[in-house]
This record gives structure tokens, C-alpha cells and sequence, in this order.
DNA sequence: AGAGTCACG
DNA sequence: ACGTACGTGACTCTA
């Protein structure tokens, strides 16, 4: 049999699965009080990594302690690093311990590192016939890739691997996997600690390797190359490089005393493993070497609920689980596949969703004083209203508080999210019901039956330990008195829909598919042939290749063609022009026009979104089915598409209100920057405030329009985590400009910028940041090793609490201006959300009623340092609220 | 299914 | 030196 080798790079993949899973460190402790997060971590890679080569030999290679033959040759050698965290290092001898009872060899040999061992032994595999795959989390083993030799790489998490060959190293880098260490030896490496050749990063490097080959070629011809910084560079750090290079070079002869014929892997020792598993406390583990043993699953007990046994639910009188099963994500328009109710281990189940209708299910349901606990409690309502249930009390809302505990875990599976918390009884829906074409409802009531008694089960396990992780996060009150408020608001606002005028839209589809085949056939001349505009690829090749217009950005597949590229080349050939006016204009037509239509329910003529409450990583809201979020505004030919956004009823119009500058004002409150404040208490015009002071301006008539487009594109940077770079190409200056630009800026908002230095370091520390609300959001990567990750999750860190605090803010007015409408007997409805504003139909002479209600709810729902501006409009379409 | 593009805050 | 602004969803083409 052709043998598959499955080499380790232990102490990187352990490293990898302890910070990919740090946001749990709290969740995986032992009773011994061990941590066993990385433990974990690195039994689900091992997992992952056996089904997916499934091997006949493997090793796993561990480092021997600090000093090997690289710190002998260089001493600073991955000198300056952070210290480990005990709670790791802990965790490593009982990695080794889940190896011997996995039966996998381990290994490790003084003065080398495990990348040498694994080397040395891909080497001998290739030699011997073997197909290799090497996991690690560190990209330089890449060097060790040949055709028969696969290095995987974790990207992400714990069991997801980029795969390289050396064709995809070649894809990706443009040289063969033996110029790694060429490369590594120009650019030296900063998280090990040694340098190589001054100001030369990888794209240099890259650029003198497709030229000269390897390093020696370099200096082969270094006379030869024109006189420039980077020449005396490289004749300057030619040592250094050299030496990096070989402190890059893996050892493929490394001493080691295990032979290849030594590793074969013959599967787990089940009773060790089990016992191992108990020791560490991994239920969901112990399960599935249950499942492995054959031993069926654990039936569940359920009664099928029938007219006849319907009174026995009166039992029910101080809490409630329950499930409404709806095979499709869209809840407006699915069918009701069953349901189920019960408590305290009773579950009752039926396919027929009519009972819910007898009043036995449908008081108990809207019932004010007997609590639920169900998992999407927006879902329910909605789905609950289409057979004229209301629901009433919810207690626990699975979905909602697994959103809340971690941003991350928005699957909208139950089953997947239970099995994130640690709960195993409950199969994904893709398991029971199966995915894409054959996804369906089981027919056999004793499979359907269960999974549904399970999802009970589930909701009502995990509700005593999630409630008390949401009290140790102190997130009680973001979970009862803003988001699940907010599931009602928001249930309401989705079954109110807004009304779209469908022959508005048909007109306004028939005069653009008229332009779009005029401008179209003008494109055809132009070109000299036909092609099809939409499609990147062709008008690459018809721009760049046909018309050899200049080729501005590349992007992975080929020439790019967005507008920012379209734009520069307008000046050259006429083409350009119409491509972008097709282009606009075929925006509008497919997702706007015939996307709209698609979506209006024939039985009211209405559109109703749905609200995804638990997606974003920030708080806000997002909008799909469709997307009422992005409904175009800036240019006036899409904006014309709000006109088929009308009132629900003859003599009403549509009303809207929104923040000005929240994120800004959020901004001066949470930075607490004098400044900053004063200018928003004075009412001033923020971006020609910022204007004057970081252009040094002595009056107001000194701002003009660019100087303050200017002021205001740096406002904006510093809300998004702003780097020189992205200003000056946001507003098209010179980078250095920018540069100065952002200085002037901290130094006149100084507390803006000790904010920024302080939010790092305190995402940097705990691992997350925080919203005024104490909304979360964990960055895993704020540590990274990776320069790009860690720049990201840094940015993150500045503008998630900006951002997050501004989706606090709205989802709080949505909720008093819900009560406040109810309370003053209004017929106004609020339809809409787009992220600082909000949107409501109303009879005409409710109007001044909500141009003084709506703004004063809005502006007082929570007190900030500086005061909230809100205006409004109105109008008979949305169209004509500006 | 992923990439490219473009609509919004 | 590194490679770049934060958060979304829908459509079209192409593998």
C-alpha cells in the first residue's frame, strides 16, 4: 500500500490552537484547574488533519528547549520575544500525553528545532517512495514542499490549512519553493530576530529573485547593477544576509535517532484516550469516541402531541421551551415544517402546525407571565404571527446570547452553535435534513421527532450557563434591555413591511434596458467587436490587450477593472466613459429594478427585509432579502429608485430622522478629547473645525469646500484606524501629506490619539474591546506574528468601539420611539433602519407630531459627553425625505 | 463557490 | 519593512 507520512510541527500547531481558541481560556479548565485550551485545540486539528490524509505514519515534532545550533551561530536568535504564557506552557506535557494515547510518535533532539526533524525526515520519505504532509503554522516551512511533499499551513482557527505545492507557492510568490530561503535571507524575519538586508521586504526580494535566481546570483552580479540605495544595501548587509540565510535553511541531515519504518500509525488506544478525555474534561470528545465505539446514540423521549393529549400542556405554568421548525431561511415566506414544546425534559411534538392555533398552545405562547426559552426569538414572532399567534414573554434566546457572548458565533444552526458551547447531543440540520438540492424535512417521524425533542434540549441545558457567562461579562443588561427588545421592534418593523410601487419600477426598467442596448452598441464600435461588458475578464482583455490601454492594478485573476482604475483611463479613449455609464446604469437595472421586484410579496406589495440582529462583529444590524440598507442615494439617477418607496395608505407620507456625525460624536465622548467636545457643545461644523485646526487657520472664511473635503476624509481615517497610506489615496495626495496631515491632527486632538495608543493596548492585553454598552468583539489576531493580521485586528480595535457604540445608540432610540408611538396612540409605523437613521410612515397630519417626537427620542436615548443632532425630512416618497 | 464589482452607512 | 481605511449584501461571470 502506497504509504502517506502526516509530519507535525507540534509546539507551532499547539501555539496556534492555544490563540486561536483564547477567547474560551475562561471556558477550558479542567477540575484540576489546568488550562486546556490548546489542548483541545490541537486534538481538533489532529483530527481534521487524520481524516483528511488519513496516514499510515506520523510524527509529531516538538522544539528541545531554547538553545539550539541558531542561537549558537547568531545569539540573538528569536531573542526579544514575548515571554510564553504559563497557561501554554502548562498545557504542553499533556499534548504529549494525547499523542501516546493517539499512538503517534513524538519527538524532539537537542540544539534542533522540530522544523529540522521534519525536515530531515520529509527528505527521507521522498527518497523512500512516500506522499508527505507537513501541518505547521509557520509559512517557512514552505521551503520543504516538493511533488511529493505538501506543506499545510493553518490559516485560521484550528483545522483550517492553506495547502502548498510548490505549484501554489509559485502561484502565490512567483519562485520555487528552494528561493524561500533566498528570500528569507534578503529579508531577514522580525518575529525570530534577525535581520537581512536593509529596507528590503518581500516584494523586493521577490522582484531580485525572478532576476538573479538565488542570493549567490545577486552578488554575482551586483557589480553589474546600476548604482542605487538598495545596491549599497545589499553590499553592505551581504554577511548578514548570508547569515540569515542560513539560519532560514532547514536541516534535511539533522542527527536524529527515529527511523522512518518507526512511525507507523496503527489509530488511538480507545480506553487510554477515554481516560485521558475524562481527565481533561472534554465531553464533546468522550462523545464521539462513544459514537466511534458503535454504541448508538442516546435516544431521546418525546411525546407526539395530538388534539387528544393537548391538555396536558396546562401543566406547563412556569417556564416554556420552544422551537417553530421553518425549513427556509426566509421565515416570511416558509413553509412550517412542526414544532415543539415542553419543559424540564417533556417534549411534546408534531409535524401539524395548526395546533399551535387551539388556544391550549396559543395562550401558553403569548402568555405575559410564563417565560420562553427558544433559540431566534425574532424568527419565532414572525413566523408565530403568520398563524395569528403573538408571542408573548421570552426568557432565553440561544442565538441571541451566543451572539452577544462572542460575535463569532453566528452560525444560525442551533445544533452547531450547542456544539460551540460545549453541548454534543444535538446534529447539525445539514446532518439530519442534508444540504443543497437534497436538503428536506425527514419523513420518518421518529428521526424529525427527535432532532426537534433534542433542540429542546439543547436551549434548555445550555440556558443556566450561558445566562451566568453573560452575567460574568456583565452583559445583562445589553441582553435584556437592548437586544431582546430589539427582537420585538424588530420582528414588528418586518412583518409591517414597506409598500414598493411595482409599475414606478417596470417604467423606470423599461427606459434603462432602452440606454443600456444604445450605450451598449456605441461600446460594440468603439471596441470593433462584441463582447460581454459585464464580464471583467473580456473587457480586460478588450481594454489592455485589444486597445493597449495602460494597465494601471492587476488583481488575483487578471487586470482590474473597478472604477477608481476606469476613471484614470477615461482621459485616453472614449470607451472608457460608456463603460462606466453601462456599468452605473446596469448597477441600478439588475439589483435595484428587476432585484426589487423580485422581492415584493404579491398578496400586499410590500417588501419585507429581515434583520440578521446577530451577524455583524460590530453591532449594527444587517439588512438581506432584500438588502434595504444600501438603497442607492449619492448619484441622482439611483437615487430615483427611492421613489417606488411609498406609504402603505392613501393621504399618508414617509418620514425619516437621522443621527448627524454619531460616529464622530461617539468619538469625542469615548476619548474624552476637549477639543473635540467643545467644538460639538459650540455646534460647530465639525469637519471645518478640524479644518482650521490642523490646517492652522485663523477664520472661518479661510475653509474652503476642498479644504474641508480634506478635514472630513481625515475625520473619517481616524474613525476607521487610519493609516497615511489609505488617506492619501482616499483624497489623493502624497503620502508624506498624509502623514502630516494625521500628525497635525493627533496634536490638536491630543486625547483622540492617547485613546487610540490605549484601545490597542487593552485589546492587546484582554484579548477584546468593548462597546459603551458592553457590547464584545474578541481579535484573535491582535498578537498575531503576521504584520498584516495584526495591523487589521488593530484597526479593528480603534473603530469597533466607535462603531459599535453608534449601533448601541439607534438600537436604544428604536426601542423608546416603539414605546413612545404605542404610548401617544400614533397610527405611525417605523419601517426602516440604516444605521443612523430611521424611517416611518404616517398619516400627513401626524407629521409635526414626529418632526418634535421622533428627534427628541433620538437625541436623548443616551447621555454622551457631547449632545446628539438629529434632522428630519419628509415627504410622499422616500425619494423626497431630503 | 469564489472573485470581481458596486450599492449603502 | 511590511500593505493598507471600518462595517455590510447582491449581482454577474467563471471555474
Amino acid at each position: 500500500m502506497a504509504k502517506k507520512l502526516l509530519l507535525i510541527d507540534g509546539n507551532s500547531v499547539a501555539f496556534r490552537a492555544f490563540f486561536a481558541l483564547h477567547n474560551q481560556l475562561e471556558r477550558f479548565v479542567n477540575p484540576d484547574g489546568l488550562h486546556t485550551n490548546a489542548i483541545y485545540g490541537f486534538n481538533t486539528m489532529l483530527d481534521h488533519m487524520i481524516k483528511a490524509v488519513e496516514p499510515t505514519d506520523m510524527l509529531v515534532a516538538f522544539d528541545a528547549g531554547k538553545t539550539t545550533f541558531r542561537t549558537a551561530m547568531y545569539d540573538n536568535y528569536k531573542g526579544g520575544r514575548a515571554k510564553t504564557p504559563s497557561e501554554f506552557s502548562e498545557q504542553m506535557p499533556y499534548i504529549k500525553q494525547l499523542l501516546d494515547a493517539y499512538g503517534i510518535k513524538h519527538y524532539e533532539l537537542k540544539d534542533y528545532e522540530a522544523d529540522d526533524i521534519i525536515g530531515t525526515l520529509a527528505g527521507q520519505a521522498d527518497q523512500a517512495g512516500y506522499t508527505t504532509t507537513v501541518v505547521t503554522g509557520d509559512r517557512d516551512l514552505t521551503q520543504l514542499t516538493t511533488e511529493h511533499t505538501t506543506v499545510a499551513v493553518t490559516v485560521k482557527g484550528v483545522s483550517e490549512v492553506e495547502r502548498y505545492t510548490p505549484a501554489h507557492v509559485e502561484e502565490k510568490l512567483g519562485i520555487t519553493p528552494a528561493q524561500i530561503i533566498d528570500m528569507k535571507g534578503l529579508t531577514g524575519d522580525t518575529s525570530d530576530n534577525y535581520p537581512g538586508v536593509t529596507k528590503v521586504g518581500e516584494k523586493t526580494a521577490l522582484k531580485l529573485l525572478k532576476q538573479y535566481g538565488t542570493m549567490e546570483g545577486i552578488y554575482e552580479n551586483i557589480d553589474a547593477m546600476k548604482q542605487s540605495k538598495m545596491k549599497e544595501h545589499l553590499i553592505e548587509d551581504r554577511e548578514q544576509a548570508a547569515q540569515a540565510k542560513v539560519l532560514a535553511t532547514i536541516k534535511r541531515d539533522a542527527p536524529i535517532d527515529v527511523q522512518l519504518t518507526d512511525l507507523t500509525y496503527a489509530g488511538p488506544d480507545l480506553d487510554q484516550l477515554a481516560a485521558f478525555y475524562q481527565t481533561m474534561d472534554f465531553q464533546s470528545f468522550l462523545k464521539k469516541l462513544h459514537l466511534q465505539s458503535d454504541e448508538p446514540a442516546t435516544p431521546i423521549d418525546y411525546t407526539v402531541l395530538t388534539k387528544d393529549n393537548l391538555a396536558e400542556l396546562q401543566q406547563l405554568t412556569d417556564h416554556v421551551d420552544f422551537y417553530l421548525e421553518m425549513p427556509t431561511p426566509n421565515y416570511h415566506t416558509s413553509a412550517f415544517a412542526g414544532f415543539a414544546i415542553g419543559a424540564d425534559g417533556h417534549w411534546y411534538i408534531s409535524r401539524n402546525v395548526e395546533l399551535l392555533m387551539q388556544p391550549t398552545v396559543a395562550d401558553l405562547l403569548s402568555s405575559t407571565t410564563i417565560a420562553k426559552d427558544v433559540f431566534d426569538m425574532k424568527r419565532t414572532t414572525v413566523g408565530l404571527n403568520r398563524l395569528g399567534i403573538q408571542l408573548g414573554k421570552v426568557d432565553f434566546d440561544l442565538l441571541l446570547v451566543s451572539y452577544l457572548l462572542d460575535t463569532n458565533d453566528n452560525s444560525n444552526d442551533l445544533g452547531s452553535l450547542a456544539e460551540q458551547h460545549g453541548y454534543t447531543d444535538l446534529p447539525s440540520d445539514e446532518t439530519v435534513y442534508g444540504k443543497g438540492v437534497k436538503r428536506a424535512i425527514p419523513e420518518d417521524d421518529d428521526v424529525f421527532f427527535s432532532h426537534l425533542a433534542r433542540k429542546l434540549a439543547a436551549i434548555a441545558d445550555l440556558k443556566p450557563q450561558l445566562l451566568k457567562e453573560l452575567a460574568a461579562n456583565e452583559q445583562d443588561q445589553l441582553y435584556d434591555d437592548i437586544e431582546k427588545p430589539m427582537a420585538n421592534v424588530l420582528a414588528q418593523m418586518e412583518i409591517a413591511g414597506i409598500t414598493v410601487d411595482s409599475s414606478r419600477l417596470k417604467a423606470m426598467g423599461s427606459q434603462f434596458t432602452e440606454r443600456l442596448s444604445e450605450i451598449e452598441q456605441t461600446i460594440y464600435q468603439e471596441a470593433g467587436e462584441e463582447f460581454n461588458i459585464n464580464s471583467p475578464k473580456q473587457l480586460g482583455h478588450i481594454l489592455f490587450e485589444e486597445m493597449k490601454l495602460p494597465v494601471i492594478k492587476k488583481t488575483k485573476t487578471g487586470y482590474s477593472t473597478a472604477v477608481d482604475v476606469l476613471e484614470k483611463l477615461a482621459p485616453e479613449a472614449p470607451i472608457v466613459a460608456n463603460i462606466l455609464q453601462y456599468r452605473q446604469i446596469s448597477k441600478i437595472q439588475s439589483t435595484y429594478v428587476v432585484g426589487l421586484l423580485d422581492a415584493i410579496h404579491s398578496t400586499d406589495q410590500k417588501v419585507h427585509t429581515r434583520y440578521l440582529q446577530t451577524l455583524t462583529q460590530t453591532g449594527r444590524l444587517s439588512s438581506v432579502d432584500p438588502n434595504l440598507q444600501n438603497i442607492p442615494v449619492r448619484l441622482e439617477e439611483g437615487r430615483k429608485i427611492r421613489q417606488a418607496f411609498v406609504p402603505s395608505h392613501e393621504g399618508w407620507q414617509i418620514f425619516s430622522s437621522d443621527y448627524s456625525q454619531i460616529e464622530l460624536r461617539v468619538l469625542a465622548h469615548i476619548t474624552n478629547d476637549e477639543n473635540m467636545q467643545a467644538a460639538f457643545k459650540a455646534g460647530d461644523d465639525i469637519h471645518a473645525a478640524t479644518a482650521m485646526r490642523i490646517f492652522h487657520l485663523n477664520s472661518a472664511e479661510e475653509v474652503t469646500p476642498n479644504i474641508r473635503r480634506q478635514a472630513k476624509a481625515v475625520n473619517f481615517g481616524i474613525v476607521y484606524g487610519i493609516s497615511d497610506y489609505g488617506l492619501s489615496q482616499n483624497i489623493g495626495i502624497t503620502r508624506k501629506q498624509a502623514r502630516s496631515f494625521i500628525d497635525a491632527y493627533f496634536k490638536e486632538y491630543p486625547g483622540v490619539k492617547k485613546y487610540m495608543d490605549e484601545i490597542v493596548q487593552t485589546a492587546k492585553e484582554q484579548g477584546y474591546v468593548e462597546t459603551i454598552s458592553h457590547r464584545r468583539r474578541y481579535l484573535p489576531d491582535i498578537n498575531s506574528k503576521s504584520f498584516n493580521q495584526r495591523s487589521f485586528a488593530e484597526r479593528t480595535a480603534m473603530n469597533t468601539p466607535i462603531q459599535g457604540s453608534a449601533a448601541d445608540i439607534i438600537k436604544i432610540a428604536m426601542i423608546k420611539m416603539q414605546d413612545k408611538l404605542q404610548a401617544a396612540g400614533l397610527k405611525a409605523t417605523m419601517l426602516l433602519q440604516v444605521h443612523d437613521e430611521l424611517i416611518f410612515e404616517a398619516p400627513k397630519e401626524e407629521i409635526p407630531v414626529l418632526e418634535k417626537l421622533v428627534p427628541s427620542v433620538m437625541d436623548s436615548a443616551v447621555q454622551l459627553a457631547v449632545p446628539l443632532k438629529v434632522e428630519s425630512h419628509y415627504g410622499d416618497t422616500w425619494y423626497d425625505t431630503k
